[in-house]
RNA sequence: GGAGAGGUGUCUGAGUGGUUGAAAGAGCCAGUCUCGAAAACUGGAAUAGUCGCAAGGCUAUCGAGGGUUCGAAUCCCUCCCUCUCCGCCA
């Protein structure tokens, strides 16, 4: 959410900014509403200071033992009229607020302008696709001969998308969690570990609320929503607080299932592992002091690139352009494995900088020493890394002719296995 | 799930309808004193909205949301949370 005030000051840059993301401009409205809005503040704050005034009188007349009766007869027009008031003064505000909710974050202005994912800029690679003298087979093709990913007792138990992991698909999963975290750690990241179900409010937090609220299974029974990703349970964890400047950065490596309903997304590209409805993912969380942040999101990007150099897996970095990178970013990086057995790059982590989207929705502030004043600080996540996609790339690529995958050497003291077969 | 108690500012804690944005103490910041520190003393200090060039004014905020009243931290209702006991249970 942006600041209405912020709004008000700096319509053109707001206005650009919408049509750079290609959403709805309510921005007229917004500011229509917000004219109303201050009108009637003014009138009922005026009618508020005139009752509090004639109230205090009335307890000094009732202390001095006179009547009062004729000055609480003149008070009940009053009385009414700011009921009027603050019953139009709530449909107002919350139009407002519900157009506000439309308006999205405005991209950062080294953010190439664009619409379509072919906008979107390549700005680094790494690491040499694997080559062989024999067919590259995708990963659900290896992990079936293997059984050690179950897709069909998984659509039996719960549903396409949920699959179970068997024998040492489980071990490297359970590898690459404790690998991801121990790099984590070693990094500056505090590990926690969160509720994979929120509240309301925390939903809208994050901004999973309202805009994307198809996306979350709901346990309706107990108004509980399943996380699709930690980012919402552990940017939440400092909801309504003020962190000393001193102590910032904060960052946060949280592990968790992830479950995402994906309603409407089938087809050959959602093979396998390649989307799923749980997985698993380690979530990197960053707030930071504003001055900070864009270092902050390139630190965070180093930090997800060093996972996928460790692990040996060719990947590429994108710049999301303007009209790809979603409602709530400044800016945006994907970075994209490939798969050498689909010859496809799939996405494996998302770093983003909210500046004060989310802080301003969460209240989350630190206590600036300039101003000596509570401002909010800048949010940051970046997946460190989503799990199933990894998964079928280091299948994929590190496949051999018989079929077998070789564990990558940095994985094996998880794995105490170096071969998968 | 059942029964009870409770939620007040950074903390402890007073306050059951009328200058209570809120006593008191602690802590914090500044100053006086001191060679310096401690102690003592003096002063300062909430957040948001709104009006104003500003100084500053006004409004709201005592878990959240409603209600009663001329007036609510104080009374009523709903919800949330914490604690104690019981039940159930990984």
């Amino acid at each position: 959410m942006l600041d209405l005030k912020f709004i008000r000051e700096n319509t053109d840059i707001v206005k650009k900014g919408i049509i750079a993301k290609r959403c709805e401009d309510n921005i007229d409205a917004i500011l229509a509403l917000d004219n109303q809005r201050r009108t009637l503040i003014g009138e009922g704050e005026g009618l508020k200071a005139k009752r509090n005034e004639v109230s205090a009188k009335v307890g000094a007349m009732k202390k001095a033992g006179q009547d009062a009766a004729t000055v609480i007869e003149e008070m009940n027009s009053v009385k009414s009229r700011i009921q009027q008031i603050d019953e139009e003064l709530k449909t107002v505000e919350e139009k407002l607020e519900e157009l506000l909710l439309t308006v999205p974050n405005i991209p950062h202005p080294s953010v190439p302008v664009g619409s379509t994912p072919e906008d979107n800029k390549t700005i680094f690679e790494w690491g040499e696709h694997p080559k062989a003298d024999f067919p590259l087979k995708p990963h659900w093709e290896i992990t079936s001969k293997l059984g050690i990913i179950d897709f069909d007792r998984g659509s039996k138990v719960s549903g396409a998308g949920f699959p179970f992991y068997v024998g040492k698909a489980a071990t490297l999963q359970r590898a690459l969690i404790n690998f991801f975290l121990d790099q984590a750690a070693e990094h500056g990241y505090v590990e926690l570990q969160a509720p994979i179900v929120v509240n309301k409010d925390s939903a809208r937090g994050t901004g999973q609320i309202p805009d994307k609220e198809d996306m979350m299974y709901v346990a309706t029974r107990d108004e509980l929503y399943m996380i699709p990703t930690a980012e919402v349970p552990v940017t939440n964890f400092h909801r309504k607080e003020t962190f000393e400047e001193k102590d910032l950065p904060v960052k946060y490596a949280g592990y968790t299932p992830c479950f995402r309903r994906e309603a409407g997304s089938y087809g050959k590209d959602v093979r396998g592992l390649n989307r799923l409805h749980q997985f698993d993912k380690v979530e990197l969380v960053k707030f930071v002091h504003p001055s900070t942040s864009y270092d902050e999101l390139e630190s965070l990007r180093a930090d997800a690139e060093r996972l996928l150099q460790l692990l040996g897996l060719p990947y590429r970095v994108l710049l999301m352009c303007t009209g790809d990178m979603g409602f709530t970013q400044t800016k945006k990086y994907d970075l994209e494995v490939w798969a050498a057995g689909q010859q496809k790059w799939l996405e494996v982590s998302s770093c983003s900088n909210f500046e004060t989207f989310q802080s301003r929705r969460m209240q989350i502030k630190y206590k600036s020493r300039e101003t000596g004043k509570p401002e909010f600080v800048h949010t940051l996540n970046g997946s460190g890394l989503a799990l199933p996609r990894i998964v079928a790339a280091l299948i994929e690529n590190n496949q051999t002719p018989e079929g077998k995958v070789i564990v990558p050497k940095v994985l094996q003291q998880y794995t105490r296995f170096a071969v998968i077969e």
